[in-house]
DNA sequence: TACCACTGCGTGCCCGTGCACGCAATATCT
DNA sequence: AGATATTGCGTGCACGGGCACGCAGTGGTA
């Protein structure tokens, strides 16, 4: 059975009012009696109970916000409908959550969506940031109105968010360089194309390939890191100056964008197929291309729990003062063949 | 704002008490009195406040029971995480989870454990079922007396259990097929090795992984299924006749169990490595092989997910009265190489 | 007519927690 | 010393829904 505020209360000699104070760091108590009072809180193994707890704010706000990009990808879609579910498992429990949906992702957009939400009062912000100095600044500025913020998808580095939900970039690198190496038998050359590489994902999606290859094949020889900056025809330029450069390059590995470009130069060249395509998320161009089998492998994330997460992380927060365990949570990375899509 | 019962009432011109009459059907009621309340209800809106229900409910019972497995594979664990997690969600609302961990599988132990449970007073159960008549009897026999049950991990077909929350093993065995494609770039042939072919999720993924390679690589040649009944020995056997057999066997792919013996038989032959071998299933065993190099992929399932949700499907049926959405719940299928796991 | 059972409804308590209020004891100030 | 703040604590109400109890009105029976 759990053990309530009034059972601590008897254990410890007093009323519950105080056990609540002391609980609750409300103030007007005896410091010592409140240490002797969480000790034995703690001994007993309390835990608020949710529904009393739900009952006793009913009529308060709590409201979370989430700001996330609406692309229309299946990703999304599922990142969404995690979302949704955090949304409805929290307002049963009395929280409001709005869900923003901004049509492009620039800085500006997002800030724009956080002070509004700021101004009507929210409790706590969720939101899938762009790397921008103001975005940080404007983050920094809500911790220090005690607003929790909670990034997912990709991160905002040294800001005050108290939590990160997304994938480890290094080890989605690493897990694409081990089924490089598992389709490419016979050895050969290996390009990496990286978008901007100010990006971490970018970074250490690169690094964590490369260091895996590296040790796991030496019989594979490992390109100098091309940069296409995220844009389709730089990316297809590199790719299509490469393979005429190395006949022998087997594998073009993609940190992020510049897929579309890639096949089409490979298709150019007939080697669309030939050259094994290696990338990174879930969108519907590359889930065509994977169909297709110009992508052999594609390399995602746990959608679902991206969208539900960060809303639970915050209403873990707001609702029982639960901090999140770590300061990032790891989704599981995803390997979708055509066949698993 | 959420309806109440008291807004009802006062809507009605009724006391709170007659609207609680008339919407759980408790008779004592005058039926057009009833039927005028719930109209007004349904046109409000009215949703039952789950903290103040969890509340009053709080002293009875609402016990859900959980019989598992205790293998002390990475896998159970991930689920007995799942499990838990789901225990402390449920618990917070009241409700009272009991974890059976029983250390071997069989059907006489598993009847034994929900004859217990049913001794117990639980409300719900759910359970990793194996294959057996009696044992879908016994299910049977729980859903006549309104005590509803969740299979999770394999099902038991046919039964009156509410929901299946487990792998798509059709899909499980054309993602299999799919990345022995992959890495089978220059044709051969091809051997299924299966568990108990009365097993369901054998025969699916047998079935889906004959598809879908036969579909897409009409130069790799299936040799008929062969059938190892989850043992090693006999495993190890038919693989070690298989590769002297057929000089250019390229790969293996397991349905089940058998692994060790058919990683046994191969580095026997010095083919370890050599021939792909590709299973399902995340025990310790697979993971150290996986680690190892010799198997190549190994195709698991999202553990967490399904400890978490069969507990919590009980848990809204038995607390809301919310039925299942579909009679089975995917997981997802998730792939693991040596450098993601 | 007196007694009882039954119907149809209102009332009040309970669950666990948050919080406003109030009261006694002590501390601080005039 | 007396008035006034402050500290430390207990008490009671509220929240929404389940349910036991009780009460008035009705109908039937001896």
């Amino acid at each position: 059975m759990a053990v309530t505020l009034q059972q601590i209360a008897e254990a410890a000699g007093v009323s519950r009012g105080t056990v609540d104070r002391a609980m609750n760091n409300r103030g007007r108590i005896n410091p010592e009696v409140a240490e002797r009072i969480r000790l034995i809180a703690k001994k007993m193994g309390y835990q608020p109970n949710r529904a009393g707890r739900a009952l006793a704010m009913s009529g308060r706000s709590l409201t979370i916000g989430v700001i996330i990009q609406v692309a229309g990808t299946p990703f999304m879609e599922k990142v969404l409908e995690g979302i949704l579910q955090a949304k409805e498992d929290a307002e049963r429990l009395g929280a409001n959550v709005l869900v923003r949906k901004i049509p492009d992702m620039s800085a500006e957009k997002v800030i724009a969506e956080i002070e509004e939400l700021r101004k009507g009062g929210c409790d706590g912000i969720a939101l899938m940031p762009v790397d921008d100095r103001r975005l940080r600044e404007t983050v920094d500025s809500l911790a220090e109105e005690h607003i929790p913020v909670v990034t997912f998808n990709s991160d905002i580095e040294d800001s005050a968010r108290i939590c990160f939900v997304g994938q480890d970039a290094m080890q989605s690198g690493r897990a694409a360089a081990g089924l490089m190496a598992e389709i490419m038998p016979d050895g050969g050359k290996v390009l990496v194309i990286s978008g901007y590489p100010t990006n971490h994902s970018n970074k250490n999606r690169t690094r964590g390939f490369i260091e895996e290859l590296s040790a796991s094949r030496a019989d594979i020889d490992i390109l100098d890191v091309q940069y296409a900056f995220d844009d389709d025809r730089i990316a297809g330029m590199i790719a299509e100056e490469m393979v005429k450069e190395y006949s022998d390059l087997g594998g073009i590995y993609l940190t992020a964008s510049g897929v579309e470009g890639v096949c089409e130069s490979l298709e150019h060249c007939g080697l669309s197929g030939k050259v094994r395509v290696i990338s990174n998320d879930l969108t519907d161009q590359n889930i065509r291309f994977l169909k297709e089998g110009k992508i052999r492998f594609l390399l995602g994330q746990d959608a679902h729990k991206q969208g539900y997460e960060p809303v639970m992380l915050l209403f873990n927060k707001l609702f029982d003062g639960k901090d999140p365990e770590k300061e990032f949570m790891y989704t599981e990375i995803v390997i979708k063949t055509k066949y698993n899509i």
